[in-house]
RNA sequence: GCCCGGGUGGCGGAAUGGUAUACGCGAAGGACUUAAAAUCCUUUGCCCUAAAGGCUUGUGGGUUCGAGUCCCACCCCGGGCACCA
């Protein structure tokens, strides 16, 4: 066994044994020292194990928190394991494994993983979202839900993987593909389970304003939620077959009331045009045929796709534009979206691109009403630019954003606020998964009972019952049916209704994986609480999270449902907070050969041949130096010699150092000395653990040309590198400090983090840069705050430096810039 | 199409508008060795035999005494959103 392996299984053991990792989670007290809550996205277990790019932002994460560790704070760095989920199933049914059997493998191999890479976790708090007295709690929380009416039932057209042969929220359906398998996702219209998200639209957008996040994770929920501001305005009907003219209206919404005078036809999304035929519209053969034909294609996944030609068909209906009470044509077509606004735009050729390529498809008149000059044009695409108003009536010459509120006014339309964002789609027609915990009775949803009267029919499962047991059954492929594997066990789902004891049946869908990890943060401080999901001491006193790290892609995923969880907590006086993550840090990502790592491409990287030949401590460092832990790069073991090489040069100063405490460096090795301190801990704090390393490589190389090395720069040497190589610099530092046995406290992780003193780094010389015109010509030593005259002085004394002078030798510059200890820059 | 990142030696990368290429890898030469590995020392952006000099941060402009850094236009790579009215 290499020695580094011996002394890292030692360490292991010594330091798990002493607890040096647990934080004071009892107390609700602060006590001498202030919480810090270090997390990291927990990972979902795959049967492969951990790949070296989850390694780099565990380790990363440790990193930082190690430096708050030794900064003095009771550092909190809890593990667990995202294990429920279509991932994990999918896999599972790859290999012809029981899920719940392939969790135990998969669990022992990655905490086997998690315990080599050296981080400091809370062992003891460690959970996992398969285990029922985690999902009892995950289960309350959608009783919760249900009980404060933000748990609802909707049959409404959703997305449905035919591979995973479930349905799937909108932030899992990437570019109109499954986020799991790729799959093209086709619309299905099922009754499912929703939770409202779009409540707490708002606030979820407005509360990103404070957060200290990264920007593009910020910038993209921004995007997700989609404020958009605008104005609903009313079309009278007139021609619907056997209706009186101006019954009926048709409503739109617009971000353009400016051009209303341009809108010369109305489009209606296909599912609308349903909707019209489901209370009585008669409509015409070829109607009725397209929009069969436009939901089929729909439903194939075929719409949103904006290389496609537009189709529609003219209704036969006509609308009354309220401003200049035109008649114009209603028209079906699918570039309409149902999910957006009122599923109903009024179209402005003149002005929009979509509305100015349907008129020109279909021959529809395109009426210019915004000019950049005030005067026509013969428009050859849309003009879509600000301008003022034309063949507009009372309102031309007016500019186009001052006609927006007249005319919505004057058209009797009203300001109305539409979100992007849509509910969350909660049920999955899945095995593994915790199951809704809810009970549905016919007889009394016949009878109009039930818990909520929005929902006659529906009760949760009592608190005292949960966890609903996932039960093991044999048979758990996903059917393809629209109901989970569960709906074929009949003992799982019978059972009585708990309003009128009858004959009931239990919901067989299983909740979203992201209702697990939604909430995970707030039990790693009370596992094993079991009485409530979270003692709400501990969480006053440990929440909300102080860093959080993990990967951009869960931007409108895990990190939009975590905060919105939070917010519904808040609500219901849970907590006293209503974001959970104060600081959020996106990590890169780690490729090989320039692709992401992934199981198909063959192209994973596995820790495990890399810690056994190189060592955790190398393995470290080097994905620390590899590149920016904010960007990502090629995973290339190129490098990785280079810091074998400077760990071993760690361990070789030992043999240098000075023969007693007293002695001290000389003046120069001093000052960089200190500039390390302050280098290091300032980067280590930003997250750029590359040129941390760098600047100790910088020292290290000073150290090793000093006939010896001072103790105490050889001890604040040993903590700075602590952070990053966790075994090697305790095994030094105990060597060190000549420790007979070890305990807690005397743990360099526990030691206090090098201060430097700011005197010291004081320069007292400087390079003085000579420019010519710009052009670096010299460098003159000089001391620290020359005045200029004296720096021209220095200059002109220079003999190398004079042929640059017209004359050369003499004239004077026709201009000096005088950067005080930096340069000097003539204009000859 | 829109919104974010990014483009610097052979490679990974470093640079508050002020000495571009820190640190590391690789490469070349040398020391030690019977030899190799390891280790140590030296060199290493490009052009030029060398010196002197010149050139160089994707491309082209601009601002500035001075631009990798700021502004404009464009090209390429990565990511996100995408018929959202």
């Amino acid at each position: 066994m290499p020695a580094f392996s011996k002394i890292e299984k030692k360490w292991q053991k010594l330091w798990l044994k002493a607890g040096v990792y647990e934080p004071d989670l009892k107390s609700s007290s602060k006590g001498n020292k202030d919480p810090f809550y270090n997390l990291m996205m927990f990972p979902y277990p795959s049967a492969e194990g951990l790949h070296i790019g989850s390694v780099r932002t565990f380790t990363g994460v440790d990193i930082y928190g190690r430096l708050k560790r030794m900064q003095g704070f009771d550092t909190f760095e809890p593990i667990g394991l995202d294990g429920f989920g279509i991932n994990s199933e999918n896999y599972a049914l790859k290999i012809g494994k029981h899920p719940m059997k392939l969790a135990k493998v998969t669990e022992k191999n990655f905490y086997r993983q998690l315990e080599m890479i050296g981080n400091g976790f809370a062992w003891n708090e460690k959970l996992e979202t398969y285990d029922p007295e985690y999902y009892r709690w995950t289960q309350w929380v959608f009783v919760q839900m249900f009980k404060k009416g933000l748990a609802y039932r909707k049959k409404s057209p959703v997305n449905w993987c035919p591979s995973c042969k479930t349905v799937l929220a909108d932030e899992q359906v990437v570019a109109g593909e499954c986020e799991r398998c790729g799959s093209k996702v086709e619309k299905k219209n099922l009754e499912q389970w929703f939770f409202k998200i779009t409540d707490y639209a708002e606030q979820l957008l407005r509360d990103l304003e404070d957060l200290d996040w990264s920007e593009k994770v910020k910038i993209a929920q921004k995007n997700w939620i989609g404020r958009s501001e605008g104005y609903s305005i009313k079309f009278p009907l007139v021609g619907v077959p056997g209706q009186e003219d101006r019954k009926h209206v048709v409503e739109v919404f617009t971000t353009r009331p400016d051009t209303l005078f341009g809108a010369t036809f109305i489009v209606i999304s296909p599912e609308l045009a349903k909707r019209w035929f489901d209370i009585g519209w008669q409509a015409s053969g070829s109607v009725a045929k397209y929009v069969d034909e436009a939901l089929m294609r729909r439903g194939r996944g075929q719409d949103s796709e904006a290389e496609n030609e537009k189709t529609g068909v003219f209704s036969g209906i006509n609308a009354i534009n309220p401003a200049n009470q035109e008649k114009i044509p209603v028209w079906i077509a699918d570039y309409v979206l149902d999910t957006y606004g009122t599923g109903a735009i009024m179209a402005v050729p003149a002005h929009d691109e979509r509305d100015f390529e349907f008129a020109k498809k279909f021959d529809l008149p395109i009426r210019e009403v915004i000019s950049p000059d005030g005067r026509d044009h013969d428009l050859r695409v849309s003009f879509t630019d600000r301008g003022v108003l034309i063949n507009s009536g009372k309102f031309n010459g007016i500019n186009n954003e001052v006609a927006k509120t007249e005319i919505t006014d004057f058209a009797g339309g009203e300001k109305k606020v539409h979100y992007r964002l849509r509910d969350w789609l909660i049920s999955r027609q899945r095995y593994w998964g915790p199951p809704i915990p809810m009970i549905f009775c016919e007889a009394c949803r016949t009878a109009g009972k039930g818990e909520r009267p929005e929902m006659p029919g529906w009760y949760a499962v009592q608190e005292k019952d949960l966890p609903v047991k996932l039960p093991f059954i044999k048979d758990y492929q996903p059917q393809g049916t629209g109901t989970s594997p569960l709906a074929k066990s009949k003992e799982f789902y019978k059972v009585k209704c708990p309003g009128c004891k009858a004959d009931a049946k239990r919901e067989t869908d299983v909740s979203d994986t992201f209702l697990d990890s939604s909430w995970y943060f707030f039990r790693y401080i009370d596992t094993k609480n079991k009485k409530a999901p979270f003692d709400r001491w501990r969480a006053r006193k440990w929440l909300p999270v102080h860093m959080y790290i993990g990967g951009a892609e869960h931007a409108v995923l895990h990190l939009m449902y975590a905060r919105f969880i939070t917010k519904v907590f808040k609500n219901w006086g849970l907590i006293n907070f209503d974001e959970p993550f104060k600081k959020f840090r996106a990590h890169g990502l780690i490729t090989k050969d320039g692709a992401k790592m992934s199981k198909s491409r063959g192209n994973i990287v596995s820790p495990d041949e890399y810690i056994k030949k190189f060592g955790v401590d190398v393995m470290r460092v080097y994905l620390a130096f590899l590149a920016p832990f904010d960007q990502g790069g090629d995973f290339r073991d190129q490098g990785i010699t280079g810091i074998t090489r400077f760990l071993a040069r760690v361990g070789k100063l030992e043999s240098k150092l000075a023969k007693n405490s007293k002695e001290a460096l000389d003046e120069g090795s001093e000052k960089l000395f200190h500039q390390t301190m302050k280098k290091v801990g300032e980067d280590i704090e930003n997250l750029h653990y590359n040129t941390a390393i760098s600047q100790l490589m910088v020292l290290l190389n000073k150290l090793e040309t000093l006939p010896s090395v001072p103790w105490t720069v050889y001890e604040n040497f040993l903590k700075m590198l602590a952070p990053f190589a966790p075994f090697l610099t305790e095994e030094l530092w105990q060597k060190f400090k000549k420790a007979k046995s070890f305990k807690k406290q005397n743990s360099i992780h526990l030691q206090d983090w090098p201060k430097f003193d700011k005197n010291k780094i004081k320069e007292d010389r400087f390079n003085l840069v000579v420019q010519i015109n710009g052009k670096v010509r010299a460098t003159l030593d000089a001391p620290v705050g020359i005045s200029e005259k004296d720096a021209e002085k220095l200059v002109f004394e220079d003999e190398s430096i004079k042929k640059y002078f017209r004359p050369p030798g003499g004239g004077s510059p026709k201009k000096t810039i005088f950067v005080p200890n930096r340069l000097i820059n003539f204009v000859v």
